[in-house]
DNA sequence: TTTTTATGTTACAAAACCTAACATGGTGTT
DNA sequence: AACACCATGTTAGGTTTTGTAACATAAAAA
């Protein structure tokens, strides 16, 4: 785990503290961790501890419950983006591999790229795709 | 404008169709219109006219408001799946790329995915069975 | 044409979801 | 102990979504 992630998921605030820093009412935010959109630590006197990445979670629910989301949609968009996290890794990787690429085989690749352009299908990633890698 | 998307954009269908398409209420097709969510043609006699866009949107709405999802939720959902698409062309095109390359450096690429899946879905795949294909 | 069926709009009500308000009791500090 | 802070539960009220009904118009069938 890096260090960043470490100061990002630390239990530090107290619920009050949380409550100036979001603007959300107690009962606000104990109603979404009790529907699981926010996972914060407990002391052993079992008082809630927020994170930094805790702080981030709730005030993106609190914009999109401003903008009318209810929670099931929160939970959706949550899930949704973690994906969109993953593609864009994915993409950062594929960008550095194709620069460690011949330009014969970026020209190769432009070219099919030209000729897909527009096209929208429907790929997710399958384990299927990668079982010609490996020997049963 | 492609032919396909000529295709899929074409009113065809009439609400009753749609209602045996879907399973949802004619109530609830209207509702869903009211707020934007589609936009079906309408006939000189004012009559709803909905294309197979319209059939695979509601198709998706009625999908989330099965998982309690709100209207606005779906309509944010709507809006950054556009996104998404775009990553998931992008990470389609990855494949292509990585397609073209030699074992070696697909299985740099491969594990850099796993390690990705590994972080947000532990269960479908497991990236112990796998690590023995790979240097450290 | 006349009759029947499908669809349009509007209004009211029920159910579910989210928040606020309150009560009761636990925790921690001084 | 006194006091502030926090946890949990209950109740009530506003909003969103859907069902239902009433009535008008369009399209199809007779």
């Amino acid at each position: 785990m890096s260090g960043s992630e470490i100061r990002r998921t630390m239990p530090l605030f107290p619920i009050g503290i949380v409550m100036q820093l979001t603007d959300l009412t107690a009962r606000q935010i104990r109603y979404y961790e009790e529907h699981q959109l926010i996972s914060p630590a407990r002391t052993e006197g079992n008082r809630r501890m927020f994170s930094l990445n805790d702080i981030d979670l709730l005030l993106e629910i609190k914009d999109l419950i401003d903008q009318g989301v209810n929670l099931a949609g929160i939970k959706q968009l949550f899930s949704s983006k973690e994906k969109q996290v993953v593609t864009e890794e994915m993409q950062k990787e594929a960008k550095k591999v194709r620069r460690e690429l011949s330009d014969d085989e970026l020209r190769k690749i432009l070219r099919s790229e030209l000729t897909q352009a527009g096209r929208f299908n429907r790929s997710s990633l399958r384990q299927g795709d990668m079982s010609r890698f490996f020997k049963s």
